[in-house]
This record gives structure tokens, sequence and C-alpha cells, in this order.
DNA sequence: ATGAAAGCGCTAACAG
DNA sequence: CTGTTAGCGCTTTCAT
């Protein structure tokens, strides 16, 4: 079996035309019973497997999604992809992914290879950096894209995203809910979206509780382990300590629990602290953390449904911002 | 831009045949400037961008590879993705990933899905279960499959596995060095290749020393957590207990620690727990475990190479069994 | 009910 | 140098 059989070969062998064979693979229209058994046989002897290799060019669709990510490696996108992917193969699509290792650079080139393949849309989780022309030109060129956790500033693209207000929100309205009446919060930088919403969100919380005795701080980070080490510090020493700290994502929390630790106070019984869960591989840290956690498999679900939906017809009209409401985890003790 | 512009369109509108066209994109033969300059414009105009869609049909490669896994939630695997598709881009091959849940029906659908499509070939983290019919067609219909992690038994794939021998004994050549020396063993169902393979590693760990005063203690589990459990317990209770215990697997591994959790043993000062880490997300536990990392970028990166050397019939002959090196790594104390 | 032929986008071989 | 043409595997008219 060194060359694959095509319709021809079996054409040939039953003596029957292609168009024949054709339609009694697919059932097409009506074939003599003993026409079928003869192409029957014929793709039975040849090893004959009905291939789809020549419809990208006849449908101008090939069929495939493509997923652009920074890190498969990093645990929060291979839920993501399991989203994305099933309901691209239920709805006949494949998933080709690639890594960008969050190199810009990267991200173009594999535009590039994905465009000349054809590919019939991307889920794109944008890599930091400069430069969006290659966004631009995929979308100008008719290539939906949807976004992932990130949106692309200032693109007409669809995105999911978490709904950090709410999120952030809940979080610390369980921490009031919970006793704690001094509440301190460290952002990230405001000029990025999330850290607005997620202060909003804090904000929200503790004006609805209403409490007169409830106080809050706010500190503004830059999402980076270092500022939350040394925020952290600084709540830890001021005269009136927090009992808790909403901190803007999980890699600035990692940095309070070292400034923590190295006080010699205990995260549950002096400051708790909470969290929005971005944290790459530290399931370690949860058992001493409140988070709130993204419900990764459906973001990837959404988003796919999204991006064929887009593919093929069913949705057009303005970008879509589709909010995903998160979960909220609470610190467990033991081990 | 609506639909995609095509070599037909940028040769009407820059009053040249196609073959020009095709020429000027890829340089295949001299054109002259003038022309040259016609074909580029319409290119910029028409935002043509050129398609490799005719391809499959023409050259009779999709120049894509699928990688079927049981589960890319499943942490040993995004590493391993990750090896096989810098190699694949690397060769001008798209990835394309599909998870089965473990379920051999799916991954029966998956291969027909992908061979309709014309995959080159295949990387396969088989699912247990029975009937591997559809895995034999593939390969009597020249797609060449490459085995991660656990091979397909009686099929004629090429395979990329750790190197069970060589890590266990490692790993108990580091139990004895260390100054352990009444070392057990829980192993595997002894039906199961890997589980012989380490047994074997640690025998020959134990016969290599030669010390006078060494203990060796043999039990069967059965690579589940219960088990673990059970002869962990078990080990622990000996009049002479084992200062040490290499263990079949991670699962195990889990269970053994309950076990000495239970009892009020220390894991590091009672029993050293050493393993073989297939652990799907359970990095707490490494701190109190010795083991065998497999090397999964390098798994999945030598894999890939491997197949597309068959794809591109740079490799031939009988199936190739490439055995990866495992690496150590000790268990560390705080935290 | 069946066959013949066109066409999808593109390259490669060949003719001018 | 440039244009024409065949052909890749398959579906889909359109005749017969």
């Amino acid at each position: 079996m060194i060359a694959m059989a095509t319709v021809t070969d079996v054409a040939r062998r039953a003596e029957v035309s292609i168009g024949t064979v054709s339609n009694v693979i697919r059932g097409t229209a009506r074939v003599s019973p003993e026409l079928r058994e003869r192409v029957a046989s014929a793709i039975r002897e040849l090893g004959y497997y009905p291939g789809r290799i020549a419809e990208p060019a006849r449908i101008k669709q090939s069929c495939m999604l493509g997923m652009i990510l920074p890190d498969i490696t990093n645990p929060f996108f291979p839920e993501i992809m399991r989203g994305a992917e099933d309901r691209a193969f239920e709805r006949g699509y494949l998933l080709v992914t690639a890594n960008t290792d969050e190199q810009i650079e990267r991200e173009k080139q594999i535009v590039s290879t994905l465009r000349s393949r054809r590919i019939d849309g991307i889920l794109l989780a944008a890599s930091a950096g400069d430069g969006r022309g290659h966004i631009q030109a995929a979308i100008q060129a008719g290539i939906p894209v949807v976004c992932l956790d990130r949106p692309v500033p200032d693109m007409p693209t669809d995105s999911v995203l978490l709904d950090n207000v709410l999120g952030a929100r809940e979080c610390v309205r369980h921490l009031i809910f919970s006793g704690c009446r001094n509440i301190a919060t460290i952002t990230g930088s405001l000029d990025v979206l999330s850290a607005k919403e997620r202060l909003q969100g804090y904000e929200e919380a503790i004006l609805e509780a209403g409490k007169a005795d409830l106080r809050s701080t706010v500190l503004e980070g830059d999402y980076r382990k270092g500022s939350g080490y040394r925020l952290g510090k600084k709540l830890a020493r001021m005269r009136k300590r927090p009992d808790a700290v909403f901190v803007g994502n999980g890699v600035m929390a990692l940095g309070i629990l070292e400034a923590l630790d190295e006080l010699g106070l205990d995260c549950r019984r002096d400051m708790v602290v909470a969290t929005v869960d971005d944290i790459p591989g530290e399931s370690i840290a949860h058992r001493r953390l409140t988070t709130v956690l993204q419900p990764s498999y459906d973001i990837g679900s959404r988003a796919a449904t999204l991006l064929i939906d887009r593919v093929e017809g069913k949705l057009t009209g303005p970008p879509v911002l589709i909010r995903v409401a998160p979960r909220l985890a609470l610190a467990h003790g033991s081990l």
C-alpha cells in the first residue's frame, strides 16, 4: 500500500465512473445494487479511505481553527484548549495549536503560517508586545479572531474574558462575610483594564456592605511578584494592620505570602490573602489562598463556539464581548 | 474583502498569466521588472496572501501531524506537546491535537477523522482499552505512528519511552548512597512492562551495591493509589521497618504518603519514599518525594523527529524504540 | 441510473 | 521571459 488509493483507482477497478464511486460513498444518488457492490469491493480491495484532501480548494474552507497560546505549559491553558477542542471537533473542525513563548515575533510568524494554510479562524491568547499589524491584517482578510483572557486593545475582535468586577466583588464580599473588617487591596497597574475592573469590584463590595467599622486601603502594584512582596510588607507593618488583603493577581499574592512568611505572620490568622487565580503551576499556594477561579474550560468552549459561528456566518455584526463568571475557592487548611 | 483573492484574480488584475504570478511570488523564474511590479501592486491592492490550500491535493501530503492524547489536562502532556510542536513547526508541519479522555472509542473516531484529512503521521499516547484495529489499519495504510510513553503492544510502531530500568536503578542507587539499608519496593502489576522494568532496575541497584547489610523486600501492587496505601501500611508495620521504599509509580506513592501520615510517621525521617514521576497535578507531594522525572519535552521532541523522518522517508525499516534517560529529583524540605 | 466534464487554487512542465 | 496547459482528489452539475 505504497500510495494512497484514490476515487479514480476505485473507479477503474470497479469499472465505473468516478461520479458513481462518489455517489456510492456519499449516498448522493441511487446506484444499482450491482454497481454498488462492485464499488464496495473495489474499495475494500484497495483499502481506499475517503479523503477530504481536495476539499479546502473546492469549498474554500480548510475546516481548521488555529489556537495561538503563549505557552501550553502554563496550566491555565490546557483546560481552555479542551473546551475549544471539544466544540471544534463537534462541529467538524480540526484544532491546530501553536505556542508563541510570549514572543510577538513568533506570534506573527505563526499567524502567517496559519494564514498560508487558510485556517478558517483564530483563537488567540495574545502575547505581550508591540505591533498588532498581523492581527489587523488577518481580520481585514476576513479571518475571524477571538481573543482569550487578554483582549487585544483597539482590535475589532470578539473576546471571552473573566468578569473581573464580579469576581473581585464576590471575593471581597466573602472576606467581609467571614468577619474581616480591615480589608486592603493591592491592584495591578491601573493602566491595565483587568486591574481597574478588579479594583472596581473591590470598591463595590466595600461600599455595598455599608458597615461603619469597615476600613479599606488601596495600594497600586504592577502585577509582578516584587510589588506583592513589597506592598505586602508595607501592609503587614501598618499600625492598624489589615486583617485581609485582596490582591490583583496570583503572582503578587505569592509575593505577599513570602513577605508574611518572613515576618512570621500566618496567612490565615493574621492576614487573609485573597486573589484572582492565574498562577502558573503553584497549586501549593492554593491551600493558603482564597481565590477566584477562572472557568477555563468554559472560556475555551465559548470562544470556539463564537469563532465557529463567525466562520460560518451565523454570527455577524460588531465584536462580541463575553464575560464569564468566576468561581470562588476558599483556602483549605491542612497538608 | 469578502472572498479571498486567488492567483487568478491577481493575474487578471495585473494582466499577466497565472504562471507569471506564481513565478513572481516564488521566484521560480526570472520575470521582467515591469511585470514584476504590475504583479506586486496587484497583490497589494487585492490583499492577496499566497495560500497552500491546493497543496495537499497536489503533493499528496497535508503537512500535518496528529497528536492524540488521553487528556492534555494531565500535566505530563503539555511539555510533550511543546517538544513535538517545536520540531513540527521547524520542519513545516502543523500539529493537530486531539484528546480521547482515555476512551478507546473516541480514539478510534479521532484516528478516523485524522485519516480522512490525510494527516501525514500520528503521535499517539494510547488510551487503555481493547481493540487496536484502528492503529493497525492506519499503519497498513502507510500512516506512520509513533507511540509516546505507553507502547501499544504487538504493533509495529516506533516508540519513545522512559528508560525505566535506568531510572529505577539511579533512584535506588541514590537511596543506598544516602544511607538507607533496608529498602523495599512496591511494584505495579508485573504483567505491565514498565512495572517489570522498574523492578529490574531496583534489583540491579541492590545487587550491584553488594553490601552485606542491605535488606530488600518486594511487594506487588497495581499502580493504583489503594495498593500504595495498603502495602505502605504493611511496610510501616513490619518489625524491621524499611528505611526507604521505591514505589513503582506516583499514584501509589501518594497512597503511601497518606498511610504514613495516618500512622504519624515522617516520610523523611522514618521512611524515605522514592518513585517514578507521573503524578498528575500533585506538585505538592514532590517536596516529600524523591522522584525520577521524565524528560517530557524531550520525549515529544524525539517522537516528532522520528515521525517526520518516517513521513519523509528519511527513516525506513523496522520499528525504532527510543529510551529517554530520566532525571533524578530529590525531596526538598521546607514549605 | 450512469458517465463525462468542469472546476476548486496552485505548481510545474512545456511551448512559444 | 511569458503564456498555456495538465493535473492533484473530489464533488457536482449536466447530459445521456
